[in-house]
DNA sequence: TACATTATGTGTACAAAGTACACATTGCCT
DNA sequence: AGGCAATGTGTACTTTGTACACATAATGTA
């Protein structure tokens, strides 16, 4: 047993601190987009022959010149090329064969990006965005940790007004319910859902309609911007 | 930029694989303990000269044939030689000078453990309890992980019943508000606590007494196995 | 043994938030 | 003109949170 819980102590007590470089650290991404209705999420063909066929997550190995939050920013913008988006650590996962190739432990984001704002840049690989409910089966433990990541934004988006990130800027109470039914996988009363919102005093009456909808238009809001840097900062 | 998320490839890029094994990986563990009515913290004095002088958290890196969960309970076994404690992730640190020695990245774990249930076990650098409150700075960026994990600590206890960790098996409901005002940092009223409490429906009435207090003494209780055996799942 | 001390045990009124639920209105389409 | 499809709105009830006071029980001490 160590005599001391510090890093120096700890390596010396090992043969050579090599021993200690042989972990790779890698970030995952869990790219949550939202579009007919649908949560979307996007997703990778592996490359790997132990998973031929399969899809994977985002994700890279952490550069030694990098911070482990740049490294998640990084494979984001080369995949989306949008810049300042919304995205948070989630959990780290560490079992030791959780890659086939070596010793990986791989920290998880999550993101939220509006898919029409944006085009995927050309990619290899079928780079492309799958329903959420739809994902059944992914390569490495990437199921787990698209599992853990929504369930992290369930519960974030009780609280935070972080659904901004999915939404247009200007939308109808109606697309803002939809958001939260698809993210939530359940449906909502329109009236309890609208007192809520109204509660949470996050949006501003843009005194516009709706256009483009074959029946009534609705008002259209958009979020306040102190709610939405509040929001950056947290 | 890569043309693929997937990890052999990347690694591929770089002219040698080596490049991305320079980063080290560590646990370090937040130990919780309550005495005197206060939060308390297991620190441990550094061994860094960059950081003579100063406490830090219990941590070490992980070793290659070892999960990341494996490595903390190894930390908390090492030091408290206590099995079967509390122990849950809260976020990886990752920034890339926050170790004076080189690029450490470095999940930390949160533990709730009874004081009184066990010694610590010999150590040097001047292995002790320090109350919470009275932590001013740590090395390394040891004072923001413990800021986190009290923080998702603070969380936690209104919703789950991990303060049992920090009990004897019966209490009165007086030492159960004492350890809830401790860790909250606030006092709390009475009748509320113990309705709140009622209403969790989490506790056995043991139609026992306090003992060995110089007051009227209180009815003793503990926590319904059932809570507790859930709370370990999740 | 009485009385001061100290903490226990208990309930009500009010406020805030969540939930179940129905009908008239508006604009589009044919 | 009438049908369609959605918007916009309010009330009653339940649940949860919060502020707040007094009688009771055991101990310690004069």
């Amino acid at each position: 047993m160590g005599k001391s819980s510090n890093l120096k102590t700890a390596a010396l007590e090992k043969s050579s601190h090599l021993e200690y470089f042989k972990i790779a650290v890698s970030v995952d991404c869990v790219i949550f987009g939202y579009e007919d209705k649908e949560l979307k999420v996007l997703l990778i063909k592996s490359d790997l022959k132990e998973f031929a066929g399969m899809y994977s997550l985002l994700g890279d190995l952490v550069r030694p010149d990098e911070d482990l939050d740049e490294a998640s920013y990084r494979i984001l913008k080369e995949r989306t090329d949008l810049d300042d988006v919304f995205l948070q650590q989630v959990h780290t996962f560490g079992t030791i064969n959780r890659h086939p190739s070596g010793r990986v432990v791989s920290t998880a984001y999550y993101s939220l990006v509006n898919i029409n704002n944006h085009k995927l840049k050309i990619n290899h690989n079928d780079l492309r965005w799958h329903s959420v409910k739809s994902v059944y089966k992914l390569a490495f433990d990437h199921k787990e940790i698209l599992t853990t990541c929504l369930a992290h934004l369930r519960g974030q988006i009780e609280e935070h007004p972080v659904v901004h990130n999915l939404l247009n800027e200007k939308f109808s109470l109606r697309e803002l319910q939809e958001v939260y039914e698809a993210v939530l996988n359940t449906p909502l009363d329109r009236r309890n859902f609208r007192k809520k919102i109204t509660l949470k005093n996050w949006l501003v009456d843009l005194n516009e309609m709706e256009d483009n909808v074959s029946h009534r238009p609705g008002k259209l809001y958009r979020f306040k911007p102190k709610v939405i840097k509040n929001n950056k900062l947290a």
